[in-house]
DNA sequence: TTTACATATATTCTCGTCGCATATAAGTAA
DNA sequence: TTACTTATATGCGACGAGAATATATGTAAA
């Protein structure tokens, strides 16, 4: 509770308490397509349906500490900006005990996500589109573990609620980029397409872009300058670690 | 975790398990200000202070049904919305243990909120303003047990960022309402002055009321008419209880 | 060297929404 | 009957977004 208490000699210690996990929706863009970074799993139960990774909240240790040292020991990446997602308590969403998860997410441009990925074993990603169907690269369908599928369906409807006003989206980018690869990571988050002007004009009114100059390398056409994210604007009101929640 | 395990014979239950609990944010709409239902604390630790209303949440029940019935047993209201909020696992947030608190918001009309204020003993009230200050009715401020300060600025930003473009409006108001009580309730959520003829075109034009012919009564000059809520078309996406966040 | 082609970038037009001002309607109270 | 207050309706201008089009700039082929 944190507040009041049924009694005033009430005492917890006496109750059995639940485990607390976190779980982690690690987003990347591929093929246009969003993308999420699974892990086989080799052991009962559920073994061999893929899972986000996760691990337990230790004693003593943040949930965002938690979910830092998740996404450090299992698939080797650091310093990521994670936002809480939402907390899964089903009664029976673990089979082995009462097990209550905090979900995290976190997006990676394409070049850390595929360094994430080779980082260990068993580890592999999967399309993750607007029909809440996850696939492989074939295209297969892939079961998930427990309720995965439910917190990856939370995760797309949070990207899709904050893409528009927040920057979020420069996440799944490198540090510089063209404005094409911006509309494409709207367009894979929102599966609609863009109208190309304006999405032009409404990214650079907002002032969030730095022009470097450069052009895009390897283009087999005109190419495109690549820009930078700026940073956000100081938030004004929100509260540490907050997020707004669509 | 649910997912995968540091190893294959990994032991959760060695392991010390934090407190699991979940904390209410009941708010109302009281003299044109937002209002959060407070318990005063008769207990150390932070005796005296005042706190959201809270209970641990048993081995046996879900998030929802801990919110749920809290609620019940301590307020004694039924059958509201909760919706998830957000789950704070700061290590020292409550100096008797290690406690995660998932925390859970619900709105009410006039009439139910004072009805929940008056269900129990050492119930109070306090305003909610924009400033993130809490005070009571003569404006004094009110100093919160544990972190529940932030938690309130967690709701405020939830209802700013989620007023304009879903239904939470209409859970403050009572079945009947006239266009002018609903846009004192976006202004007190948004702490802005909004203008008249626009504010109520936007709602008209939402199809979400339905006029019932009836008119504002014992008003001073001429009555508004009444409107009630349609109630919410289809959320075409929604995963179950998943919360949009801003 | 020139031409075709693909894409980036810029401009213009239109339309819908919103803020603002104003006009009209419908109650109460003197 | 008149004054007053608020509800309701309408017209105008600014702004933002979608669509179409024009121009610029690179590569690749003729």
């Amino acid at each position: 509770m944190t507040s009041s208490d049924p009694s005033p000699d009430y005492d917890p210690t006496q109750y059995d308490r639940p485990s607390v996990t976190v779980d982690l929706v690690l987003i990347g863009l591929a093929g246009g397509e969003l993308s999420v970074l699974l892990k086989r799993r080799t052991a009962a139960p559920q073994e061999g349906r893929w899972a986000l990774p996760g691990g337990f909240v230790r004693i003593d240790e943040t949930l965002e500490e938690a979910a830092n040292r998740v996404l450090r020991e299992k698939i080797g990446l650091t310093g990521v900006s994670l936002e809480q997602l939402y907390t899964f308590g089903a009664i029976d969403r673990d089979p082995r005990m009462r097990i209550i998860s905090v979900a995290y997410m976190a997006l990676f441009d394409a070049a850390s996500f595929a360094r994430g990925m080779a980082s260990g074993k068993n580890l592999g990603t999967a399309s993750f589109a607007a029909d809440g169907r996850v696939r492989d690269a074939a295209g297969t369908p892939l079961p998930l573990a427990f309720d995965h599928a439910t917190i990856l369906g939370v995760a797309r409807e949070r990207l899709r609620g904050k893409i528009d006003y927040s920057d979020i989206g420069f996440g799944l980018l490198p540090e510089r980029f063209t404005l094409r690869h911006l509309q494409d990571v709207h367009e894979a988050i929102l599966s609609v397409r863009l109208n190309k002007p304006a999405f032009r004009r409404r990214m650079l009114d907002r002032g969030w872009l730095v022009p470097t100059g450069e052009r895009e390398p390897d283009a087999s056409h005109r190419p495109a300058e690549l820009f930078r994210y700026r940073g956000a604007p100081p938030t004004p009101t929100a509260p540490a670690s907050a997020g707004r929640h669509a």
